[in-house]
DNA sequence: TCAAAAGTGTTGGCCCTACACCCATGC
DNA sequence: GCATGGGTGTAGGGCCAACACTTTTGA
């Protein structure tokens, strides 16, 4: 089927399922090859790219549909997530289907509830469905030209996990279940956006207790092996509650 | 007019305005006499009290929406909004308008997002409308019984103010133009739930650089006259852009 | 043998806490 | 004179950054 025709077919279904005016737009975080990367989608005959999003069905949680999107888009289940902000402006998303028949389904305006996940890179399969061309990981570096206000949501999560580094380890999430530490290491430098010293970054993840350390370790690269560590559920969810530390 | 009537004409007028499904409800704070209040309002013929709220315009900014509502409720201009999240849970507001007739507007689901605001307490003049009986500022300690989820609301909104306390002097936008350092410490005592040192509290803020000591003092309680102070605006925007301290 | 990983020691600085002192001042 | 406000001194602790040294180990 041509996109146009499905568009206009899911418009009418949309309008019986879902809420209107409302929409969900998830910014998905990955980790992987040491680098941060972001899940987006290319839609049929768009040039840009976008996140991947969907709608809140009239009976639905909202933390159900975005776990719904995300399950459909990658296969994986228990997701992290984290509703972070609305974008509301007034314009963002009724322009996107001109040339569309009036009163499509998309041609509302929408305010969207934006949020983050972070995910097991390894337990994600992008799906490509039947109104997109590709379903890829994009590296946080080389991010394409986003449609409506998507690159402002991408932003806007990208400072709202560099926050909650602060205050929560976050790594559990993005990190495969065993890692090394120069691994844990990156990633925190990636999410900060600057080096930190390794021997301090050590103790201080020590200190935490949260890490278990494993007697084996990651073969095959040039070189000494490093230690393999996991994340101690636990104590991990433990330290969660406590808060890590806080000013004043 | 009663009531009844009241909400019944107003549902014809919102479904016209309003995006449907979306409302909007607003925390405020204010500081006085030594104790932080929140302004709440008492529906007509209804025991419980209520965040002051309403909805979004179909052509409305979101921003917007919350300052003409706030405006209305309180006469003031120009107050500190913050949105914080949004409250979506099935349910949580369907079932309150029970007894009025289907297909009003008030008895859809709502989605509310989650606004405070810091006002200052002098310049607000609770306002009473045709469908409440009061509009009073209540101590955050006494809080009476609220509707539906709107204690959950504000001890959210509490929550992301105390964190926000942590890298932004809040009290620009909850005091006087004009105040004491005793008055300035109390305040972040009781956001933060906790004393603070006079002596290091009173460094502390000095070394912000960003309030003016005035020559005048506060001059009628027993006892020595405090020193008057106002914040610098200038020095005080300017030390919100960088952001005044933060982990990592 | 080389380069990376792992673990630890040390130093100095900074900031915060707690306490304490002294002075000023209004009644 | 007494209670409060204003301003400052200081000792101790915790934490962190920076650097450095050692040992281990895989190819």
């Amino acid at each position: 089927m041509e996109l146009r025709d499905l568009i206009i077919a899911h418009s009418e279904k949309a309008y019986q399922q879902y809420l209107p005016h409302l929409s969900i737009d998830c910014v998905v975080f990955g980790f992987h090859d040491a680098k941060l990367k972001v899940l987006l989608v290319k839609m049929k005959s768009i040039v840009q790219w976008a996140l991947p999003g969907g709608y809140l069905g009239k009976q639905e949680e909202l933390e159900e549909a975005a776990s719904r999107i995300l399950k459909e888009r990658t296969g994986a289940d228990n997701i992290y997530l984290q509703q972070f902000r609305l974008f509301s402006k007034c314009g963002r998303s009724e322009g996107f289907f001109n040339g569309f028949p009036e009163g499509l389904w998309h041609r509302q305006r929408f305010v969207a509830a934006g949020f983050y996940a972070l995910v097991n890179y390894t337990h994600v399969e992008p799906v490509v469905d039947a109104v997109s061309d590709a379903c890829e990981w994009k590296d946080i570096n080389g991010i394409p030209d986003l449609i409506m206000d998507h690159r402002t949501i991408l932003d806007e999560a990208l400072l709202n996990l560099r926050r909650e580094l602060n205050y929560k380890p976050i790594g559990y999430n993005l990190l495969p279940e065993v890692f090394t530490m120069p691994e844990l290491q990156k990633l925190y430098e990636i999410i900060l956006g600057r080096q930190l010293n390794r021997g301090n970054f050590y103790r201080k993840m020590m200190a935490y207790d949260i890490l278990d350390k494993l007697d084996e370790t990651r073969k095959g690269g040039a070189h000494k092996a490093p230690n393999l560590y996991r994340f101690n559920c636990e104590r991990y969810t433990k330290a969660l509650q406590d808060g890590l530390k806080e000013g004043w």
